[in-house]
DNA sequence: CATGAATGAGTCTTCATTCAT
DNA sequence: AATGAATGAAGACTCATTCAT
């Protein structure tokens, strides 16, 4: 399953192509097993490769997981930088585009996401993963904060705080990620997006409107 | 912290008295060393106990793990119904006492949070604290639904969607405890609480009024 | 169930009748676990009584073990001694009352057999189970060896080497028993004697006759 | 014992050959410390490998175990099969072949009889052996049956029951199993093929002759 | 580069024994 | 005399890592 029918196994692969292997293999491990959960054994088996294969590439399971997270974060980080630059320059299209990025499919999938949790549940023993996702967050709330200020001053919305304001929006994108954690069957993209935008409409209603989809957060399969 | 100076070990104790017992040494070792850094060994030191004690009263490690994070979803639950119990008769009201409770200083801990998200970051626990909660969360989810609607309804916040109100409010909670989670040295109990009043504010202005410390999410304690 | 109804559970009770209580709990859960699955829990719940009154009464579990061993040693000797004193002085009757002895239903009964052979399986690491039996068995061979010699001489089997007899008897006898240890339902008390009584008339054609029962070793329930 | 001179330890082995050193360790290690007495410590300790080679080969000590018992009775099929194929096709002469097979002196060793009476005395193992040896056994004892039956017949010896007979005739070679696991230093295989002969010239003087040793079951080796 | 058999330190668990009641 | 909660040494098993191929 790991290999493609045009492209058959081959004993020697570069080694950028292995190490891309075993952090997709433990995305989807840790996922279903949980960081404690991950042995080498299931994670390589995962990736149909051997059980030596990890410490070759990577030195010690440790380092693959660091690598994993950092992974994670890197692609987080790119996903919202190519938002933010594709976006207009326009403290509500920029806030909006953030915000898309924190929920694009590709970024927000319940492997993903459980990825993130078991991460963080491990993030105040492991110094490492805090002090990775530590300098990963500081700059994407730089970049929040800055629209928040931009558009409560520009914007015309001086009895709010942007400061709290901007905490606020991170705290709500945060808590639905939680939600999708915890329910990841009943809750979809969509509708995550579609509570940030009424957020958003209550904040900056001259900027944003309510979602005209109804409500649904749970059961979206049954109609 | 094993033993107090006044109540030295004994050798004989209530049943229920060494269970809490190990519970509490269980909720110190897991936030201190992760869920899969707790080893009977360590823990059992915590409680200042033998290495026999889990399985003589628990079974197995893995029992106690179940029993500790129904303690906290036990915990967590007898706090807001007490809450709800002793608030007015008022949807503004009552919606502040389950965001109390939910940011109450016995609830809120960092090592509590820790623990919690110990338990959320594996997929195993992940499922046991549904089947625990499930029907705990709806029917929190069912009181907050309820005042909203009250509040939206006899408040006369007609521009709002009272479920999708809820729903932000909730959300907006969990990803504040998330904020412990990940700086608990940041973040208090008193920072947290000002953020919702200020999202309460923002809703329902005639309800509630923004805080009037200073926003300081960061670094509290060095003034 | 260790109680009957006019004899209510005693905390005190003479010794004796405690050591006998626990034998007697031993003889079934060694049968029923093996002498290694034999767990001083399995047995004093086997007992009816509580987890320290092994070591009160015999200072260790081996000490137990050791009494039970005796305890059967002694039941057979007893046994078969009796046996002896009832029989005419006749070699020919003094040998059968030896085998209607080995076999007689008191003797003979699947937990017993069972025991007999759990501390056989252990006899070669246990210095102690070997002594005990050792002795036990030299004093019975001597009367066998004797009769053997007295019917030899007496009764005209010159043919006959009266030690070597005396020896394969031994080891039909102990065959029989490995036969009942390992299909205890398919075998009887009486087809063993009466498998002995036809090695008995073949050797001794002018003492003993054969059995006239059909031979049914195994499935005597299935005609 | 652990590695002959000739044959260093490697690193890698055929499976099977890792397989077959670990049953060896185990009939060495039950025969001097008995089932219970054997853990997985001293085992591989006695094979010269670690710890952790149980598991990998076997799953578990258990299986291991089951595996040491299935290959003594595929051990001891095999040698009376041989000795069957290879007798004349003459009652006496396979009759023989049968008890020759049970006395052989690579299947009638102090060492493999401990073990195989170490399984007897455990009524888990019992099943285990009842289980495996089912076939092999009813196999066996159907040979024995006709040999005896073809023996009377042919042989002219109508005074007898062949089905008593071979049933007798089991019994014995059992029982003189048991004598060398009770005595193995006093009992050797020479003496009790000379018991079976014995036996045999009684019962079918014509075709057996009593053995020219004197009887000397016990002590053989000072003289 | 890759494999996978082997290793052995680290865990959880069992259970005979102790001891306060 | 009897209890049974607590102990802790000893055991089986796991799994990241090593290394011969």
């Amino acid at each position: 399953m790991p290999q493609t029918a045009t492209e058959p196994a081959r004993r020697t692969a570069p080694k950028q192509e292995r190490v891309q292997q075993l952090i997709d293999a433990a995305l989807v491990t840790i996922a279903e097993h949980g960081l404690s959960g991950t042995t080498t054994a299931l994670l390589t088996q995962q990736a149909g490769l051997s059980a030596g294969i990890i410490n070759l590439h990577f030195g010690s399971k440790d380092k693959l997981m660091e690598a994993t997270l950092e992974s994670l974060i890197a692609e987080h980080r790119s996903h919202w930088m190519s938002a933010l630059d594709a976006a207009a320059d326009d403290p509500a299209a920029r806030l909006w585009a953030l915000i898309e990025a924190h929920f694009a499919p590709d970024i927000c999938t319940p492997t993903k996401i459980a990825v993130w949790f078991a991460f963080f549940g491990e993030a105040r023993h492991r110094a490492t993963y805090r002090r990775i996702s530590e300098s990963f967050d500081t700059e994407r709330s730089d970049f929040m904060d800055d629209c928040c200020e931009r558009l409560v001053a520009e914007g015309g919305y001086s009895a709010l705080d942007p400061e709290r304001l901007s905490h606020l929006i991170e705290s709500m994108a945060d808590g639905l990620w939680l939600d999708m954690l915890l329910y990841p069957d009943e809750v979809s993209v969509d509708s995550m997006r579609d509570q940030m935008r009424t957020q958003f409409s209550y904040f900056f209603p001259r900027h944003f409107t309510a979602p005209t989809a109804p409500f649904s957060p749970s059961d979206p399969k049954t109609p």
